[in-house]
DNA sequence: GGGATTCTATGATAAATATCAGTTTTTTTC
DNA sequence: GAAAAAAACTGATATTTATCATAGAATCCC
């Protein structure tokens, strides 16, 4: 069994605020787990019965539309939890998780996390406090989708994956991403997408080889997703 | 001054779970204000240095786009908290809030609010669930606005109108919204509100004087929200 | 390693939505 | 209560985006 004291998650973390007793505690009793590209971590809809720590990979976390669309809410990757607000709301998930690559994972019981909350008021204000930039965050989400371009959106999604996932050795993004993913992560046509990033390699700005994005002109799709 | 113990926002937020003698200490502090329609409460950018509590009236809490259009990103009305976010991330305001019409308000100093989350186990909990059930409507948002049509948000936005507001002797829906503030909370130009606004009318779904808007086919209105 | 499948790409067209311009109506203000 | 300002409305047109169809490229899988 790994140790949790070193564990990139609770560097990462609101699991930082635990005391090292708590942490001895989640060490006993959670459970590791290897999940493989493609497989689902959990279904909308599906009672989650703790919290996920991600020690390695990455999954995309997504909502189904009414129109039967897919709408990727948000990326999580190494040293992210997963499923804490489930857990706090208290009922069934309202998104799906999918792995994007092999993940590497634990799952502490609900019950153990709910008992350090109650107890630990360090932990509770630090979660709060994830939560409120969290809530600040969606309200970007939510002023950009309503209020930009496809084009926009896009030029800012490929700024953010950017900054978010780390570089192979030629400098690519280490993400993989389908076009139809991209897509559903700003909220169009998986054809549109393609079009526009098509464009967007035209103008110099990116280059890409099949999933492999590389930012070219940082400043330059800066300039779009901010101008009208 | 008034007692906080009897107050509609105390029975309605988060402030519930506060002890007697926090809720006395809290009634000390606080002060009373109205605020007039039109008059703002905070702007983006600014230290907003505590919580307000609507105890009448309604107001917009929107966000300035970088393409110069408003969003409006949620109603705050009778019995809410107003600022506990920006409280909690400790930053100042991302949002505007304005009033649309008279209010009545308290503020609460942020040293209080915070004294009281430090101790009080069950108010940080209590929040904690707010906030957690915010993220999760606001992931609805996020899909609606990426993957529905603007008739279709529309028609939502009127149900959503409907169920979250009184309605006055005729049962219009009692809020003073104009055609711009109605295109801001749905993301799409006045003109298109307004065009949508009456085919609704002409197909009988809804009827309007004015600002006054009554629903009269919530199935009908349903019914467009969900089928694509 | 070759067939099946999924993914990417592109063109043509249709549909949705924004923009611009101008008019009427309502609301505010003095 | 009249003038000014703001808001609501309508038509014409341009732009953006989705959809449909089809073909080539990459990937998966025995």
């Amino acid at each position: 069994m790994n140790k949790c004291e070193q564990c990139i998650v609770r560097q990462l973390s609101s699991l930082r605020e635990l005391t090292r007793d708590e942490l001895i505690r989640i060490s006993h009793c959670k459970t590791s787990k290897i999940v493989k590209r493609g497989e689902v971590l959990f279904n909308e809809g599906d009672q989650v019965n703790g919290v996920f720590c991600i020690k390695d990979g990455v999954c995309k976390v997504s909502k189904m539309s009414e129109n039967g669309r897919d709408q990727v809410i948000k990326l999580i990757t190494k040293g992210d939890l997963l499923g804490e607000r489930s857990l706090i709301t208290g009922g069934s998930s309202n998104l799906t998780a999918r792995a994007l690559n092999d993940m590497e994972i634990c799952f502490i019981p609900k019950d153990e996390i709910v008992r350090d909350l109650k107890q630990n008021n360090n932990f509770t204000m630090s979660m709060l406090k994830d939560l409120a930039t969290s809530l600040r965050d969606a309200d970007e989400v939510i002023v950009d989708m309503a209020q930009k371009t496809v084009k926009q959106r896009l030029a800012e999604t490929l700024i953010h994956l950017d900054n978010k996932f780390p570089k192979d050795d030629e400098g690519y993004i280490d993400v993989y991403l389908t076009r139809e993913d991209i897509a559903n992560i700003i909220g169009t046509a998986t054809e549109s997408a393609i079009r526009i990033l098509s464009d967007y390699k035209k103008k110099g700005l990116i280059n890409f080889k099949g999933k492999r994005i590389i930012i070219q002109d940082v400043k330059g799709l800066e300039r779009i997703a901010q101008k009208y």
